[in-house]
DNA sequence: AAAATATAACTAATAACATTAGTTTTCCTG
DNA sequence: CAGGAAAACTAATGTTATTAGTTATATTTT
């Protein structure tokens, strides 16, 4: 065979970031990416920190992308129309990437310096964009948080099928967020 | 040794929540629950349908347990009152049951008869709730997924600890579904 | 009460996986 | 061109789920 095949832990990460998408996150083991790869499993071990260390930095590609998605989305737009570009970027990408957006919040070490790194950027991002409607430090923390949670819950439930009936997820999804903004006087303090 | 340890199906998905809140979904494994048990892993198969049967049991079990805690939260109160007590019901069920919630969402047959029966009466007790806005159909079918996101979002970011920051979730998540509720002539059509 | 049956436990065995240890091969450097 | 570091390998171990086949027990029937 070909040793020296020319691994490298990003040649992994973004096989592995294909399987998750393609099977999901259970998907991805070093078995089935090793195969991909034309390489025995424990090679791996020679780039990757065992399966918990490829999770968690698949946790922070997925997160690096996930935040392009959200930035490209809402660039030049201001006020509301930022916010709803920025969840519909948001939305495409968990649609777009399941295994990599499942992957975000399934990382192993939740401590890793670089995946929270990468999550203050995401954090500060939705910050951004609600910055216009001056909250104050502590309501627009709350807001942050509100808009997130809407961001992910439509993210999450459309992915486990939670939106059975047949009706535009996208339409659900902006009606939402504008009855956020419409009413986020509540966070006012 | 004992034959005729008494097992049956409920008191092993008993056993399995227990394990599910104490280490979190991936901790219920059959090696781990047959010993809990005081059995062997292959005679829980006289029970159970190998590990995606009993996963799927725990996701049916888990959404009657969140629609009990959602459905008495907001037993007697109407309006945004109600609205906001299940809101605070189905948070405080997940902070509670952390695995069985986690597991709500991640049964492996989603075609399973019950677990479809059990995840419509809870989409029902939302619209119910938020009936009295008089939404029309379709909007009521959006604001449904929009609540329900909410929801999902919080008790689920709140698990991955993507809540870091020393803030009253409580009042995060009252805030939120208050803005929502003051919006929500977005969704009258 | 004794025999027959169904059921629930068991042991044994297999396959998939992650991981470690130790070995060989290859590439790069001096 | 020789030597060493790095990257691949093989071999082996432990955990898990699962199936097949066996034994023991409780219940039911005679």
């Amino acid at each position: 065979m070909s040793p020296r095949v020319g691994l490298g832990s990003n040649k992994i990460v973004m096989a592995a970031a294909e399987i998750a998408d393609e099977q999901g996150m259970e998907g991805v083991t070093l078995a089935a990416l090793a195969a991909r790869l034309g390489v025995r499993p424990p090679s791996l071990y020679n780039h990757i920190d065992g399966l918990a260390g490829l999770r968690t930095q698949l946790a922070v590609h997925g997160l690096k992308q996930l935040y392009e998605a959200m930035s490209s989305a809402s660039q030049g737009l201001s006020g509301s129309d930022a916010v709803l570009a920025m969840g519909k970027g948001y939305a495409a990408f968990a649609k777009q990437h399941p295994g990599l957006y499942e992957m975000t919040l399934q990382a192993p070490d939740a401590d890793n310096a670089e995946l929270i790194e990468e999550g203050d950027r995401v954090l500060k991002l939705i910050t951004c964009v609600l910055e216009p409607y001056r909250l104050g430090e502590q309501g627009e923390l709350h807001a942050v948080r509100g808009l997130r949670s809407i961001l992910h819950g439509f993210a999450s439930l459309e992915q486990k099928g939670g939106f059975s009936i047949s009706l535009d997820l996208n339409v659900s999804l902006s009606a939402t967020i504008h009855a956020f903004l419409a009413g986020i006087d509540q966070f006012r303090e």
